[in-house]
DNA sequence: GTCTATACTCAGATAGAC
DNA sequence: GTCTATCTGAGTATAGAC
C-alpha cells in the first residue's frame, strides 16, 4: 500500500516513512507533529525515536530513500535511447508516469521546501537526477540536435513545459491520464529548442 | 527599503509585513516565530498582535497585499499589446523583471506552500493573475495565432520555460541579469505553440 | 498604539517497564 | 524493539502599565 512497502527497511521504518511522506506533503514538515505521525502510522512515539534519532533525521532518511529510488528509475529509462531527442522524450515520459503513479512522491521531491527543514542538505537542483536532465540537453547541443543557446535556457524550455504541466496536474487543474498529452507536450517542447536543420 | 514602504499601511504594519515576507521566504511560516519577527522588525509582540489578530491573519494580510500589487502590475502590462503573442511576450518580460527586482516576492508567490498555513484560501492557480496567463493563450488559439491543442498543455508550454528559468535563477543556478535571455526564452517558447502558418 | 511581563499549550524528546 | 508516561522548553497569545 505505501511507497516503501517493498523496501528492505524494517516494517516499523516502512510504516513511519509511508506516513511521513503523506503527512509532510499534505501538511508540511513543521505542521506535522510526532503525535500526528503516531496517529497516522500506528507506531508509538518511542518506536519512532528508536528508529530515527529525531524528527529531522526522519526527514533526511525520507529524502534519501526517495532520491535513491528516483535515481535508480531514471538510470533505467536512460539506457535504451540513443539520441538526445530520444532521451528527452524518455525522461519526459518517465516524469509524467511518476507524477501519475506517485503524486505524493512527486510533490515531495518537486515542491517541498527542503531547505527549510533540512539545513545544510544540498538543494535538489544539485542532485544527480536533476543534473542528468540538463546534461541530456547539453549533449544534444554538442551533437547539433539542439540549437546553440545558453544551456540553462534550453534546459528550462525543454523541461519547463512538462514540469509546469505536472504541477497543474498536482494542483488539480489537469485530469489524469497525463499520457494523453505526452506526444503534444514533448514534440512541442522539442520544437522550441531543436536545431533548425534537424527535422527529426 | 522594504517592499511595503510605499503603501498606505501604518508604519508598524509595513515593518511587520516587510519582515514577514523576508522571514517566511527564508525560513518558512512555521519555522518563523513571533520572537523572530520581533527581533527582525523591531516591533514588539504586543504591537504585532495589535496590528493582526494572530499569526495566520498576518500571513493572510501578507498574501492579500502581495496579490493586490501583482494584479495591479499585471493589468498595467496587458494594456498596450494587441496580439496574443505580444501579450505573452509582455507577460514573460514582466515575470522576469519582477523575479529580478523582487526575488523574495516571487519566491513567496510561486513557491510558498500557502495551503499549509492558509487553510481554506483558494490556491494560487485559481487567482486572477494566474488565470490571466492562461486566458492570453486561449485567446491566441481563438485568433489562430496558437495551434489548436489542449489549452493547459499550450499554457504549460508557454509559461513553463519562463517560470522554470526563473526558478533556476531563484535557486542560484542562473545569474542576473535575466533580461539577457528574454528574447531567446520567449521566442523559443512561442515556437513551441505558434500556429504553423503564422510567421509572426 | 506600543511596550514588558507572563500565562498556557503542546510539540519534541526521554526514561524505563515490558 | 515496542510501548506508556512524563519532562522540558519553545512558541502563541494575553494582560495590563504607560
Amino acid at each position: 500500500m505505501g511507497f516503501f512497502d517493498d523496501t528492505a527497511l524494517s516494517r516499523t521504518r516502512q510504516k513511519i516513512l509511508n506516513s511521513a511522506l503523506v503527512l509532510f506533503v499534505e501538511k508540511g514538515f513543521f505542521n506535522t507533529s510526532i503525535p500526528d505521525l503516531v496517529a497516522h502510522s500506528g507506531v508509538s512515539t518511542g518506536s519512532i525515536y528508536h528508529a530515527f534519532k529525531d524528527k529531522q533525521a526522519l526527514a533526511s532518511a525520507l529524502m534519501a530513500a526517495l532520491l535513491e529510488k528516483v535515481e535508480h528509475d531514471q538510470a533505467a529509462c536512460l539506457q535504451a535511447p540513443a539520441t538526445a531527442q530520444e532521451r528527452f522524450f524518455a525522461l519526459a515520459k518517465w516524469l509524467l508516469q511518476m507524477a501519475e503513479a506517485h503524486p505524493k512522491v512527486m510533490q515531495f521531491i518537486l515542491y517541498a521546501r527542503h531547505k527549510e527543514f533540512l539545513p545544510g542538505v544540498q538543494p535538489l537542483c544539485s542532485s544527480k537526477p536533476f543534473l542528468n536532465l540538463r546534461d541530456v540537453i547539453a549533449q544534444g547541443q554538442a551533437a547539433g540536435e539542439v540549437r546553440p543557446m545558453d544551456v540553462m535556457v534550453a534546459s528550462a524550455l525543454a523541461y519547463g513545459g512538462v514540469l509546469r504541466f505536472i504541477q497543474l496536474f498536482l494542483d488539480g487543474l489537469v485530469q489524469a491520464p497525463l499520457m494523453t498529452h505526452y506526444e503534444e507536450l514533448t514534440q512541442s517542447a522539442w520544437r522550441a529548442i531543436k536545431a533548425d536543420g534537424d527535422e527529426r
